[in-house]
DNA sequence: TGAAATGTTGGGGCG
DNA sequence: ACGCCCCAACATTTC
């Protein structure tokens, strides 16, 4: 028993103790534990994450080296590509199993393939664990066995699916090696540009996660479904950064608003978050391709200006340029103000939206390659069960809709302080015009008949 | 997880 | 009392 070779758990974005599969399968081996976090070169990986994501991640993994250090652990930081530092570390230690959970994303599999086929050269045993999804991309299938592409029947058979298990506790001890390998720490992975505190209202890692859950759980769940459209309001749950980390695992969060009141409308955003999983699993082209086909032949009209005053919040629309500054400021985004900026970039301004969707990805503390793609996908009318190319929201009515009060807009857009209530939404209408804040780069009206125009032509 | 245009209805003002 | 018009309110269709 005592000289059991080591098990290497290798982090990725699972960065918690409590329901990791791959770790608990360690701990039952009774082996010595590695865990590590392998950090990949930029290289040309064409998603590589965004400085705000890489500074979440480096918070993120120094609370998962304090909770592995609080159970006798350290956590092992390396850079490089995973399977060449997997071999080494498993030369290093004499390690006889690597274990991991799986990711979804075309970048990620490749990798996991990699370092499978690295593994089998060296004789060293590679295992991979689910716990990414709530239900993995193949579970959930039609009748004849295909797989979904529209959201409605997919959830449908996912409720007919026998429940899930329940999630795994947290080990409470982990058992150290005798001899630690070197290992670089948190700040040197990550680079100069993600060194950008979080802020304070945010806390990365397992421990973040669960006091957003707690809080969540306490208050803004029961009136979930409506005040969660309300930007103004403070209506979320925020825990969309910790999930893309895996500092809580969606599995944890359904079970533990399983028997809450009024949870459903919640609990079905949870599985757009597998579904989007599900069609990245099945389409790795989506991030860079639209799926309607006729859409590649869409006659966007890329213009560096336009993007630059909708990047800024400077487009004259007060809900679409209060979005963009909360984005740039903080790193995050509401959900419903991010469908409306979207359908503005991508409908009123005609920009092509993976010049959207790539703005997200640097901006997002949340950024996520299958919530990413899936979202814009979906408001440009380019997806799987996509919103109609039609369907486009007038931002003053949106405006005037969801943050009747101005809350928001007057958060992220100081220079409407003084503009009448009345004309919050269209401050090109009111009776004093407001200093030091542009008019509208468009007009509502043309832009949507353009829009409608531009459709037209790849219609069939 | 739209909005605008168009159609229909019904109550009230008014000659 | 009656018909006519107006238009708000709602429903339907269209993009």
């Amino acid at each position: 028993m005592m000289d059991l070779a080591p098990w290497i758990v290798w982090f990725r974005r699972d960065l918690r103790l409590s329901d990791n599969p791959a770790l608990a399968a360690a701990v039952r081996s009774r082996a010595p534990i590695l865990a590590t976090f392998i950090a990949a070169p930029k290289d040309d990986d064409l998603w590589f994450p965004g400085d705000r994501s890489q500074s979440w991640l480096r918070v993120s993994l120094d609370a998962l080296a304090k909770s592995l250090h609080e159970r006798g652990s350290r956590l092992i930081i390396r850079v490089g590509a995973a399977h060449t530092c997997l071999a080494k570390l498993a030369a290093e230690t004499g390690a006889s199993t690597v274990v991991w959970n799986s990711l979804c994303e075309p970048n990620q599999r490749t990798e996991e393939a990699r370092v499978v086929a690295t593994l089998g050269i060296v004789g060293v045993a590679g295992c991979s664990y689910d716990s990414d999804v709530l239900r993995n991309p193949g579970t959930v299938l039609t009748n004849s066995g295909g797989s979904y592409s529209v959201f409605t029947p997919y959830y449908r058979a996912f409720l007919r699916l026998p429940p899930l298990a329940d999630p795994l506790p947290a080990p409470r001890s982990l058992r150290p090696l005798a001899r630690w390998p070197d290992a670089a720490d948190g700040k040197t992975i990550v680079g100069p540009c993600a060194q950008q505190p979080i802020l304070s209202d945010w806390e990365p890692g397992e421990v973040g996660g669960i006091k957003r859950v707690r809080r969540f759980k306490a208050g803004p769940i029961s009136n979930y479904d409506d005040a969660r459209d309300r930007p103004g309001n403070d209506g979320i749950s925020r825990l969309s950064p910790h999930l893309h980390f895996g500092e809580i695992s969606s599995r944890q969060l359904w079970q533990a608003l399983q028997d809450v009141p009024a949870s459903g409308s919640y609990l079905r955003q949870l599985v757009w978050r597998d579904f989007a999983r599900h069609i990245l699993f099945h389409k790795p082209s989506l991030p860079e391709r639209p799926m309607r086909k006729p859409f590649s032949q869409f006659p966007w009209q890329p213009n560096a200006s336009q993007m630059q005053a909708w990047k800024q919040g400077q487009t004259g629309y007060p809900l679409v340029d209060a979005g963009m500054r909360e984005l740039l400021a903080t790193g995050f985004m509401h959900n419903r103000v991010r469908m409306v900026v979207a359908s503005f970039l991508v409908k009123h301004l005609l920009q092509p939206w993976q010049a959207g969707a790539r703005w997200f990805w640097e901006q997002l503390y949340d950024a996520d390659l299958a919530n990413n793609t899936l979202g814009w996908q979906w408001v440009t009318g380019c997806g799987p069960d996509a919103a109609p190319y039609f369907r486009i929201f007038n931002p003053v009515l949106q405006g005037e809709k969801f943050d009747a009060d101005g809350a928001y807009v007057h958060t992220w857009v100081p220079e409407l302080g003084q503009v009448p209530a009345r004309w919050l939404h269209q401050p090109w209408n009111a009776p004093m015009k407001p200093k030091d804040y542009p008019g509208p780069i468009v007009d509502h009206a043309a832009a949507r008949t353009r829009a409608l125009a531009a459709y037209a032509t790849i219609r069939d």
